[in-house]
This record gives structure tokens, C-alpha cells and sequence, in this order.
DNA sequence: TAGAAACCCTGTAGTCGCTACAGGGTCAAG
DNA sequence: CTTGACCCTGTAGCGACTACAGGGTTTCTA
């Protein structure tokens, strides 16, 4: 099968196929006499497996390491649900500060609920100010 | 002022207040004659106003917007509000997306409580899979 | 059988909001 | 007079793609 085809089975883009072969995620498959990549069904089940990943927002480096362990069963299935755990903190984080985040904006946004000029705009105000009040929520990272 | 002293000021990085003046959010200032930056009060309320919304996470286009308003009162702050209530509206979407996103992964993981052999992972075997129940939210966008 | 449309190739540049250099110049203190 | 802290410009990198440009190949249709 051919990169198009590939990439409509798996919902993925062409030039996204490509960009995982170039990241060293997807093996390079053979070539026709013209040049044109030739997929098979692993290559298929492996796309499969990364776009499962990112559709749960992992991240290329982790499916490198998920991906490892699938090849090496050796190694027991406690490394992925450590690399499982991990990610699932880290969603939690972003939850927690998107929480935080959207509080202010609203409070924010309660401060004009009326058009005015916005010479008076309390909003605009509130922005220009130091915000010393919420440093601590000022440096928290989302990503 | 100095750029190293604006940049202490407004618990900004040197670097990201010289990428603010090439994007356009920051005006330049005056040189020395030497060359260096001289800043004015002026320029750290306007940082001070940028790295605000920034910790709101508003992007640096909507600021450019946020800007305009200020220094065109006529306009009004109904387009404040107007931008505002759509970023909003996308945290509450980034929201929404995580917490399925985390339902997921909580999911996942429970499939594997104890440590096996990787070649048998519930986990693995599941990402895997092509994953048809939950199309919808494989195309979902978080950011 | 010609020609158009659809596909494929490589390589490079853009996205966002910074961050991190390299390779230089300037300034103040000891 | 040297050391270190500061400043300058310009470029490249991050992550995970996306979007061309400028070519070649295959497949469908008239």
C-alpha cells in the first residue's frame, strides 16, 4: 500500500507519515521502481499505535520509549505504566492550572459587564497592573 | 532603564522583551550612545500589561488587539469583552478535552495493576488497537 | 492515445512563544 | 588594566506538525 492509503486507513496526514519516518518513529518501508514508499500491515498496526498515543497526548519521545518496550517484553509492563503514570500527573497539572486560569479570566471578566468607553475599562486597568497579588499563579506552565 | 533592569522589573527575560519589540507588542525605545536600549516608565507599564495577559495565557495577536484598544478608547470595551468571553470559551474547551482525555488514560491504565511481561500488556495490546469507539475524541484539539 | 487529474517525491520554511547560543562591543569596580 | 557583568545582532532550536515549491509517476477519462 501506498503513503495515501496508509494515511486514510490511519487518519493521519501524508506529509505526518513522513514526518514519523524522518522522527525515527515509523521503520522506512520499501520502495516501487518509481521511488513510492510500500507499506505493509505492521507498518500499519505501528502508525495505529502512535496516533492512539497521540491522541492521548503523549508526546513522540514517550511513544519512542512505549514502542521499545513492545519490543522488548523483557522488560515487564511496570516501565509503562511508570511512563503512563508520569503522563497522567502531568495532565492533572495542566487541569489543575487551566482551573486557576480560568477563575481569574472570569473574575476578570465580571470587573465590566456593561459596554463602556474604554478609557474606564476595568479590565484594561487590572491588566496594566503589577499583579503582585497572584505572582504565584503568574509563572505556573502550562505545557 | 536599562533592558536588564526593565526585564528584573517585570520578572521578564532579557530575551523575550527584545522579542516583544521585534513582534511588534513593545515600541522601540531610544539608544544610548553606545547603542543600549533606554526605556521609560512608559515601556514598563506596557510590558507589565503584556506579561499579564500572558499569564492568562492570551496570545500574543490577541494582545497586539488588547493594545489597539487601549490607546483607541472610542472603540469602546465591548471588543475587550468580546475577546475575553471567546478565550474563555477555549480554556473551558481545553478543559473539557482534558478531563475526557484524563477519563481515558485513568482507564488505560487500570488495565494493568500489576507488573507482566510487556508481551502481554493490556495496555500495549490496547494502544494498539484501532481504537473505532472513541473516534471522536481522537481528533479533538487542545490548544 | 493524449492529456488532465491525482498521486508521489525531496527539501525547505513556517507556526507559537519563547530560549539559547555565538561572536562581538561597553562599562564599572578592584 | 583586567575581570566580570552587562549589552548588541543574528541565527538556530524546541514540539509536532503543516504548507508550500518544484519536480516526477500513475491512473482515469475523452
Amino acid at each position: 500500500m501506498r503513503i495515501g492509503e496508509l494515511a486514510k486507513r490511519t487518519h493521519c496526514d501524508v506529509e505526518t507519515v513522513r514526518y514519523y519516518e524522518k522522527a525515527g518513529l515509523l521503520q522506512e518501508p520499501g520502495r516501487s521502481s518509481a521511488g513510492y514508499r510500500e507499506y505493509k500491515a505492521e507498518h500499519q498496526e505501528r502508525l495505529q499505535f502512535i496516533r492512539h498515543c497521540r491522541s492521548l497526548q503523549i508526546g513522540l519521545s514517550d511513544i519512542r520509549a512505549l514502542l521499545e518496550f513492545k519490543n522488548n517484553p523483557a522488560e515487564g509492563c511496570q516501565s509503562v505504566n511508570q511512563l503512563l503514570d508520569h503522563h497522567i500527573e502531568r495532565i492533572a497539572e495542566q487541569m489543575a492550572n487551566l482551573q486557576t486560569l480560568q477563575q481569574q479570566l472570569v473574575s476578570l471578566r465580571h470587573q465590566c459587564d456593561q459596554p463602556t468607553p474604554s478609557q474606564d475599562c476595568a479590565i484594561l486597568q487590572n491588566l496594566s497592573e503589577a499583579a503582585s497579588g497572584n505572582d504565584c499563579a503568574c509563572h505556573t506552565e502550562l505545557h
